[in-house]
DNA sequence: CTGTTAGCGCCTTCAA
DNA sequence: TTGAAGGCGCTAACAG
């Protein structure tokens, strides 16, 4: 393991360990010829500090931690969102000359389980980035009454150390909403997330106060509900497009489900855009792949993960960084809307796979 | 932080800290009775063990370091392969009550950063996983001369302390071509991965010497070599086709290049797979939403991730597990290959789309 | 069964 | 400018 220890720098120098200690850590009180030896020393030892044994005098790990949560098949860090924002958030912390653990979560808490807090505290994690928190996550009072920092992503928690950062999902939507209103849709249907991430609420919110703000009718029968994946959105969509076979636009709360209801269209016969647009959120990889590209909401993954960093660390400095930080979502058009089609209903269609 | 300590609950139990902390780590030698005060007054402060000070005395960290190299745009974390080896890996350690530190490592390395082991020894990291290693990575001989443990994905290394996961390359690749070949397809080209990868020479080897079982020529313009992504493996067979059209068949080395196979495809209006007839390799997610869905070679992503941990937690117990183990990776047919169309040559399609 | 002693490697007063 | 002493929280002998 660690083999040299400021103790043999200290013996083969022939000074104390406390100056060795002081003139590796910068201090100015060493002289320049001392501290050039003890330097030239370490370096041929290849000096590695030990960081546990800081740790345990000066009470700080140096190290910030991860939890990806809802680790369940396609989620966490397989989901295709997840990645960019990891990037950015360890880009952040190793910067700032911190580690990252990354913890494992359990969703349900098996009955030994520990709060998310408690695994930090044995590892003295400085503060903690959550990444797809839920609002019945049986640890959220935790959370709030948490005294080391924690950032969430998408879900503010009203504590005092804690902080959130995410999109503006009611803009976000809004704009994607009158995007679609501005090729002449009318009959707009949303394909929202579970309710149980916050992000759908705010994004079911976007989509009612842009009908309102357009001047169109809002319509109950056009609001679907699925998981957030591409099976569910394929569901959600054939299920409702049954229901109501007049829409001629859907916007769908996460690209997987965009990419479900292309395939739902498909399977149809439905032609998109032709007869259907279709617009995504989050800007994944897939995005741009599939056919037609779809058109969606960008969100700045990897900016996401680094002001997380960068909250978290400020907080753990003592500061009091903004306990929500809200990035733009932006519109890429694609592939996937166009005007609607006049001519043609998607009702006939539909009857006719049927 | 860590507020309450073995002290604590020695006082307030009136034992030694020693009797507590034998206690609470499961000693036999101690009486059921104060056993059962020590935990329950545990329980009541909610203790938590200060792992750094255990760390100090036992020179064990219980942690795992995990490398997820070249972390550029579309690498890494963010690359649809890693997700799932990940999780496995995750999984797999947690299991057996260890924990992951992720390092971030620049290549290449930046004047100041230190190796890979240097960076787990200041941390006392235990062992570590790399992944997305190169063939030319300046750290290499580092590794292989290691005290703990390290495991590789899809590099071996020859090393005291190394081992490496992977798939096997070679037969995977052999049944790809031979699936092609029983298609009745005889022109079969090679996009493959850069030769810094080590799976580009193993891929190679299955795709050269099933050429060789199946009685094929071999023939090296139908060789090429592109950087695993979307837009190089697009490039490469754009290149590649304009100088021998008369290909109807080609293997990509991942399904990212895959990917862009069908997209240059796409451009020239050739039909996939009535004109050309692709395979990739991996099973990203996306392989099977691709239109048309893409035959490809399945890595038990999620598998390797786990057996890279089992092996570099049994190597830390001071066993000796196999320096290399390789699981299997399965041809999963969709829709993207099929017969070779004998009737219409894909060189009249690419004359004139030139 | 239980307590005492002695560090793990480092940082931080306090004196010199 | 340097060194000695003490302690972070825990575990591991060694006694009793």
């Amino acid at each position: 393991m660690s083999r040299t220890t400021l103790k043999d720098i200290a013996e083969k120098v022939g000074v104390s360990v406390t100056a060795v200690s002081r003139a590796l850590s910068g201090y100015p009180d060493i002289s320049e010829e001392t501290r050039n030896r003890i330097f030239r020393i370490a370096e041929e030892l290849n000096y590695q500090p030990n960081i546990a044994a800081r740790t345990l005098v000066t009470q700080k790990s140096g190290v910030l931690g991860l939890f990806v949560l809802g680790r369940e098949k396609g989620e966490g860090f397989s989901h295709p969102f997840s990645g960019q924002v990891i990037n950015g958030f360890l880009d952040g912390l190793v910067e700032q000359g911190y580690d990252m653990m990354v913890f494992k979560a359990n969703r349900p808490p098996d009955s030994g389980s520990s709060s998310y807090i408690d695994l930090c505290r044995r590892r003295m994690v400085e503060g903690a980035f959550l990444m797809g928190l839920r609002t019945d996550d049986p640890w959220i009072t935790d959370l709030k009454s948490s005294s080391i920092p924690i950032v969430t992503m998408d879900m503010p928690l009203a504590g005092e150390m804690t902080f959130s950062v995410g999109c503006d999902n009611v803009s976000a939507v809004h704009a994607a909403v009158r995007h679609l209103a501005d090729l002449g849709h009318t009959r707009i249907s949303i394909v929202n997330g579970y309710t149980q991430a916050s992000v759908s609420l705010e994004r079911f919110e976007g989509y009612r106060s842009a009908l309102d703000d357009l001047g169109l009718p809002f319509d109950p029968s056009l609001v679907a509900e699925a998981d957030f994946t591409v099976a569910g959105g394929k569901e959600a969509f054939l299920t409702m497009i049954d229901r109501t076979p007049d829409i001629t636009a859907v916007f769908a709360a996460s690209d997987l489900m965009a990419l479900g209801v292309l395939e739902g269209a498909r399977e149809l016969g439905l032609r998109v855009p032709k007869d259907l647009s279709v617009v995504g959120f989050d800007n994944i990889d897939m995005a741009s792949m599939s056919s037609p590209p779809l058109t969606t909401l960008d969100q700045p993954r990897y900016e996401l993960g680094r002001t997380a960093a960068k909250i978290l660390i400020s907080a753990c400095n003592g500061d009091t960084p903004p306990s929500r930080v809200l990035l733009k979502a932006n519109l890429i058009v694609r592939g996937s809307t166009s005007e609607r089609n006049k001519g043609k209903s998607a009702k006939g269609v539909v009857r006719q796979a049927r």
